[in-house]
DNA sequence: TCGTTGCGAAACTCAGGCGTATCGAAATTA
DNA sequence: TAATTTCGATACGCCTGAGTTTCGCAACGA
């Protein structure tokens, strides 16, 4: 009877070292959150920064892309839960998880990444998109078809335009705004203002 | 009597040849149209392309960045004149550039360049800041503005809320929308969308 | 204790690209 | 014609970084 036979048969050897593993995604975010661009990103910084041999990295991961992927898939996780009371509620929160998210140097950058970088490492690009825009997409969607199906929205509303606006407005601040941290009601005034349109 | 001694003083030797420079500057703009990041860009690849010695780029140009610089200035130059009958009719024009400009390879890839690579790269910013990005700010708050006096436009409406909705719309189609071209009329509907709003 | 595997460090080979120098030919002025 | 400058081509020295290999040591199971 060996201990822990079911399936995991542990090979023999030394195993691997979970806190390198987790220093070298760290180092990665790190020097992403640097303002890196995958091609400047370099396998040794990396090594180096983590404090790990290149050995470590290469036994884990084949070559760059593929660590990075696994890196960018350690962000962007969790989606809050929504209140539900009313649609202009839920739609300032998601709205403001953006804004939050883009104080954080290392979303911001990695946001930059997925979507300029993505189109040379489509691996990266189908993996972030599914991993972090569509729930989000979704999320958004959901609560404006709600808001179109309770009268809190016009019933002709087209939801993609909506979700254009929304997302969109916000996109733009966090790009072209003046530098500095985003005003803490920004959310709040975009959905506003889309709701209320700019006609009298 | 010299010909041309007037301030121009035409120094001896062989002329630098316009078509060269010409080449180099297209061989960049497409290099870049083909999705390379500025790292990504090398010297040599655009003599090669350009069908040039490496020598004729170094004699204009004394590094890369110098060069990319000048050879993205030569896009993005003309803002087409407003026809100025309506507010709505003005910022149509104004979004419809922007979708016409999307659906160039090369002014995407530029504008990649130009809203991510450029941290690295401030000369650049500011000189793509100021040749491209400005004038089409401006253009827009004009429009705003003037549609707030005329009463075309709602008295309270804060002009950057304004341009974020609309320019934020139009930038979320072209990054996030489902790929190939964008509707001809895309520019229309998000232009009635952010007059209307989302609410009933 | 022994065999196996992982560890960090260092050396290695190989490719690519930078910026410079040198070549013979071409274009221009004096 | 002579002097000067640019042309494209090519070679050069140098550096960076990829990915591999080797080393001696550490951690594990048997």
């Amino acid at each position: 009877m060996t201990i822990q036979e079911s399936g995991t048969a542990r090979p023999a050897g030394r195993p691997r070292s979970e806190k390198a593993e987790k220093a070298i995604i760290e180092a990665t975010l790190d020097l992403i959150g640097e303002g890196m661009g995958i091609s400047e990103l370099s396998i040794e910084a990396i090594a180096s920064r983590a404090g790990v041999g290149k050995t470590t990295i290469y036994r884990r991961w084949s070559n760059k892309e593929d660590l990075v992927v696994d890196a960018l898939a350690t962000l962007k996780a969790p989606l809050p839960p929504l209140a539900g009371t009313s649609v202009r509620d839920d739609l300032i929160s998601l709205l403001d998880l953006m804004r939050r998210e883009s104080g954080d140097t290392r979303n911001r950058c990695v946001m930059n990444i997925a979507m300029n970088e993505s189109d040379r490492y489509p691996q990266l690009k189908a993996r972030f998109m599914k991993r972090a825009v569509e729930p989000r997409r979704e999320a958004m969607r959901a609560v404006i078809e709600r808001g179109i199906a309770t009268g809190e929205l016009r019933a002709d509303l087209d939801v993609s335009m909506g979700m254009a606006m929304l997302t969109g407005a916000m996109m733009w601040h966090t790009k072209w705004a003046p530098a500095g941290d985003l005003a803490p009601d920004l959310a709040e005034r975009v959905v506003d203002a889309a709701l209320a349109g700019m006609a009298p």
